[in-house]
RNA sequence: GUGGCUGUAGCUCAACGGCAGAGCGCCACACUGUGGAUGUGGAUGUUGUGGGUUCGAAACCCAUCAGCCACCCCA
């Protein structure tokens, strides 16, 4: 093989069988957006850095976005998140919208990570928020939202949960503890690496941090409590909707999930294979200062961002993801012999008139070779027309899946063909 | 950014210092008007790339690129 350019590190091909996987997940995400009454919009690909630079951490942008100058000497990035772009296109607008703005959206972004399972450097990614309420039922929906997707993709709470905890809740908590504000951060951080760390090795971790082992203890105690969410009016609330949207048994409050996001300020929640495996499949939460960063009021929302990456791999795992259909609806016109081209091309534009979805074989070659080609194809139906149907105006029709074929007048052609798909 | 594993035919892999192979797939024919089967025959490689060690390297060493896995991070 002659050496190829290499593809760009960590980008995918999507070849028309995984562009039917992300199409099909596109449908799928729009009809469940769209059924909450959400809107799709879409952002620039590119952003100035300083956008990011105003949120997020200088270095997290720096080190982790594609990065480059264009020709007037601007720092111009390739979008590595959404969020920000929403910000600004809100604040753009705030005093012509109304509130609350439901809107969604599904596109590329790409950050300057090591690739690795679940992981690339280029990946889609549907974002959702909710803006301009600060109520716990407007968190429930969104996590509905989510709850709702899996759902009509066909996973069951066997399959996903949506774990959820609450910032306020852990902060009140901590607090109780005795452990400054200051020091609630780390804090955070111990308990995200909980599960990464063997129980020894993260005891050790956490005393280390400046954790008094009777704080340690509490905390122990306070990561087993599957019934903290209860003192939480916030989380009773959130509950109560999702129970009665039926859709509880995807959701349950896990005191562990924490979020990295710093802009996080109430409800966090993460979707993961329930059988633990892999990384988060979604995740996102409540925050109520994003607008401001940019130069708008400050307005609190809602959101959850989910890349393709994962939740393929996860409808993949769990068999979820259908079969191109289209071929079974398809149709290979045969091209008999050069003489009688003109008329199987005659055929197929006729057919294509009433609506059916034609194939024509390129060039005059053997008929074996032809329907082969259909049957590697997937082709469901071949129309086959000889000497002997052309003589006769006529046309066979073959069923490639029944292996049944009959011959029909050219005018009936197309009706015998709606039938035999019907 | 750190550490580990892996790159051999279109695909999955074998050969592990001594002639680069198998299965599947592909192509042709049996079958000059009918596809998934069967049989027969056929094609295919700078062994990821670049250097080094050696009489001799796919194999050993170094570098590099890519993929995978874990860490870091996860907007």
């Amino acid at each position: 093989m002659k050496t190829l350019i290499q593809p760009v590190k960590g980008t995918r091909d999507f070849y028309p069988e995984e562009m039917s996987i992300r199409t099909w997940l596109y449908q799928q995400i729009k009809k469940v957006s769209s059924s909450f009454g959400y809107e799709e919009y879409e952002g620039p690909i590119l952003e100035r850095l300083d956008l990011y630079a105003a949120k997020s951490g200088e270095e997290l942008v720096k080190e982790q976005s594609f990065v480059f100058s264009d020709r007037g000497g601007d720092q111009i990035t390739l979008r590595p998140e959404l969020t920000p772009t929403l910000a600004r296109m809100i604040a753009q607008k705030q005093n012509e919208l109304a509130f609350p703005v439901r809107w969604w959206s599904f596109g590329p972004f790409w950050r300057y990570e090591r690739p690795q399972k679940g992981r690339t450097r280029e990946f889609f990614q549907w974002n959702i928020d909710i803006l301009g309420v600060d109520s716990p039922e407007a968190d429930a929906e969104l996590v509905a939202v989510a709850a709702s997707f899996f759902q009509s993709v066909g996973l069951t709470p066997n399959e996903i949960k949506i774990f959820v905890n609450n910032r306020r809740l852990m902060d009140v908590t901590l607090a109780e503890m005795g452990i400054a504000p200051e020091n609630r951060k780390t804090v955070f951080h111990i308990i995200d690496r909980r599960d990464k760390l063997n129980p020894n090795s993260w005891k050790e971790y956490a005393l280390e941090c400046g954790l008094t082992p009777d704080q340690f203890e509490q905390l122990c105690h306070i990561l087993e409590d599957k019934d903290l969410w209860k003192k939480s009016d916030e989380l009773v609330r959130f509950f109560n909707v999702l129970k009665a949207m039926k859709l509880d048994e995807f959701v349950v409050f896990d005191p562990q999930v924490i979020r990295g996001l710093e802009y996080y300020t109430g409800t966090v929640f993460e979707g993961r294979d329930a059988a633990g495996e892999g990384r988060a499949v979604f995740g996102g939460g409540r925050y109520d200062n994003l607008v401001g960063d940019v130069g708008g009021d400050p307005l609190p929302g809602v959101g959850f961002a989910m890349g393709d990456v994962m939740v393929t791999l996860l409808l993949q795992k769990y068999g979820k993801i259908p079969a191109k259909q289209e071929q079974q609806k398809m149709v290979l016109v045969t091209i008999f012999d050069s003489t009688l081209l003109p008329s199987s091309f005659s055929l197929a534009n006729k057919l294509r008139l009433e609506g059916i979805t034609v194939v024509t074989y390129p060039e005059a070659v053997k008929l074996q070779k032809q329907l082969k080609f259909a049957d590697r194809k997937g082709i469901r139906f071949a129309a086959i027309q000889g000497p002997d149907e052309a003589a006769a105006n006529t046309v066979t029709l073959k069923d490639l899946l029944k292996r049944e074929q009959q011959t029909v007048p050219v005018e009936e052609a197309g009706k015998t063909l709606q039938s035999m798909m019907a």
